[in-house]
DNA sequence: GGTAGCACTCTTCCCGCAAGACTGCTAGCC
DNA sequence: GGCTAGCAGTCTTGCGGGAAGAGTGCTACC
């Protein structure tokens, strides 16, 4: 009884984990003749019955019906992937596609995000999404404030992570461009290159004070910034609905239903990535562990990827439970590898 | 015989608009027997029956099989669409909620584009795609070259739509500040409320000479400027998916994964509105008339929205083709009408 | 031209039965 | 004690047939 079996000796071990592959691989409830057969066990189809009957006991497996072969419970894909399965990599080749296809997207932050979220829908075959950066760990480089005309104006801040922000403000009372320039100048001065978060609402309040230009630019400011910071619920790309279609498990129009529903929703889609947000590495939730029946029969695999040193968004993809496990969590951890590395070379610095 | 009744005598055009009204309703192929029921033709079914078998002579309407009721063709919807139905209108109520619940979104245009596709996802209970202005019509209000490093800084473009483009650059020779805000003020006081497309690149080369600044950057300017065109291929927002699982023409799996695919693709969408470029009104293609087989069960309404003057993009619904067609066509227009009140709020005046 | 009535066609639904897939158990073997 | 052959038992799946029902088209008649 090895601690790395999960708990179970080395035969059950071994029939637990070809039950899962062979099962991923079929999508039908798998028999005992059909591992012994495929699989060189060296013992009857009757002793793995007995072991099967023991692993559906110990609460590993369940049987769709009586005369059916077994499929894995959410326990026992949870032992597989914790102890059982064989951790794959991806290819020389395919990790070079991946950089490659990432590096000829745009410069522009947001297409990145995108071409990488469409990239890993593809790749995996299921649905993929991906956070955009929450850029609260992230450095204000600039801010300015452009005028238009004496009482309309863009203010667009810089982070580190490129053009954090950019709204059209309205005032109600006449502004001279210089009052603009003066306070995007001390702004700059003194804010630049300390993290977002410092600079809060009351220290631009201090320097609107001290500049002595117009209270209305406090809360022009202020805006641009909070939406530089971008709330605590950074908006989500999605992309490979179209695969799950395909699935066996989503012939049933209401799970698919409820997926598309799930897919639109920013929040929804948030909601799911925040329950990984603890674990800081490879975070495999599975079925029910997502905590809502309605993803009862699915897994999500998420994976943070980093700017610089600080890990700043998550990937994710989202498929049914009965899903290759290893290859996914490999190809989510490359493609975080890959956008991290697309990242910092993005950098403002 | 009367040209508003596309070519029927009334008694066939009245029979032709109850069936399609019928089967608009209920998804079930309509029977001589309902009609005489539930509408008061004053005939019997047998004759019903006759008028119907001509009909179906005639390609309006169309027989699933033998002793079935029958079916709307395409040219049986067009005669409708074109000729017979009656026109609806949004009630004052539900005219009010959309423009209420489109003021509540946010200022920025790419906001206000998605918070109308959702709206309008919602009530028409199919897809919608809206997309994004057009800029070419625009007019070129200012731009920005912000210095960040000597090597380093942001392109902001502002157009009468607002914020249209902003990206980083990177250069291989140092630069001054200065540089940057020379260019910038000598392309807003030349270009400043001219039409965004004549800011043409041999107009910006010629400013970088005269002005003796970097030639590097020309290709940074240009590079922003093409953005700010947003190419001949606009971003399109689309929601609502979830809505056509519930339809039954969409019980087949496969037709649910064309959609899924068409919708994720912003080429497939933006195809299916470039065959509405045409007509400057509303827009209803039926069935084969999207000129694909993939789309033969579909219908599109298509309704431009204007900024000023002009039209700037489209809105679009898409659903079975069995759809209430009056009132898509009332919600699409009167969605256009705000959303087009709304942008103007909005413009850089 | 309109209608009643009827024969005919085609789909849909349900039932029952046979075939097939696996299991669990028992008895016996090494 | 562990393993296996064999078999009875259970449950699903697939198929055929038959009854019910929905609608039509046609004919004969008003």
């Amino acid at each position: 009884m090895k601690a790395d079996e999960g708990g179970l000796d080395a035969r059950k071990a071994y029939i637990l984990a070809t039950v899962v592959y062979e099962y991923v691989a079929t999508a039908e409830p798998v028999a005992s003749n059909t591992l012994t057969q495929k699989y060189s066990l060296g013992v009857s189809s009757a002793t793995v019955r007995n072991e099967m009957a023991e692993l559906e006991a110990g609460g590993y497996l369940v049987q769709p019906h009586t005369s059916a072969g077994r499929v894995p419970s959410d326990s026992g894909y949870r032992t597989y992937v914790d102890h059982l399965m064989q951790p794959e990599d991806l290819g020389e080749e395919e990790r070079r596609r991946i950089g490659d296809e990432l590096r000829d997207a745009s410069r522009e932050l947001d297409d990145i995000i995108d071409s990488t979220t469409r990239l890993l829908g593809r790749l995996s075959k299921n649905l993929a999404f991906v956070t955009r950066p929450q850029q609260d760990t992230q450095t204000f480089k600039h801010i300015q404030l452009i005028w238009l005309t004496p009482r309309t104006g863009v203010a667009v801040v810089v982070s580190s992570l490129g053009v954090a922000a950019q709204s059209l403000f309205e005032l109600t009372a006449d502004l001279l461009p210089d009052e603009l320039t003066r306070l995007s100048n001390a702004l700059n001065a003194r804010f630049a290159d300390r993290p977002l978060r410092d600079v809060t609402e009351s220290a631009i309040a201090a320097l609107v004070g001290e500049l002595g230009v117009s209270e209305e630019l406090r809360g022009v400011v202020q805006t641009a910034l909070q939406s530089a910071r971008s709330g605590e619920q950074p908006a989500v790309a999605a992309a490979g609905a179209q695969n799950l279609v395909d699935q066996p498990e989503f012939q049933d129009l209401r799970k698919l239903r409820s997926i598309l529903r799930i897919v639109e929703e920013q929040k929804s889609l948030y909601d799911i990535v925040a329950g990984a947000m603890a674990t800081p590495a490879t975070s495999v939730r599975i079925g029910r562990e997502l905590g809502s029946e309605e993803m009862a029969d699915l897994s999500v695999v998420t994976v943070p990827y980093r700017f610089g040193a600080h890990a700043v968004g998550m990937l994710s993809i989202l498929g049914p439970r009965r899903m290759p496990y290893a290859r996914l969590i490999a190809l989510a951890s490359g493609t975080a590898q890959s956008l991290s590395e697309r990242l910092s070379e993005h950098q403002v610095s």
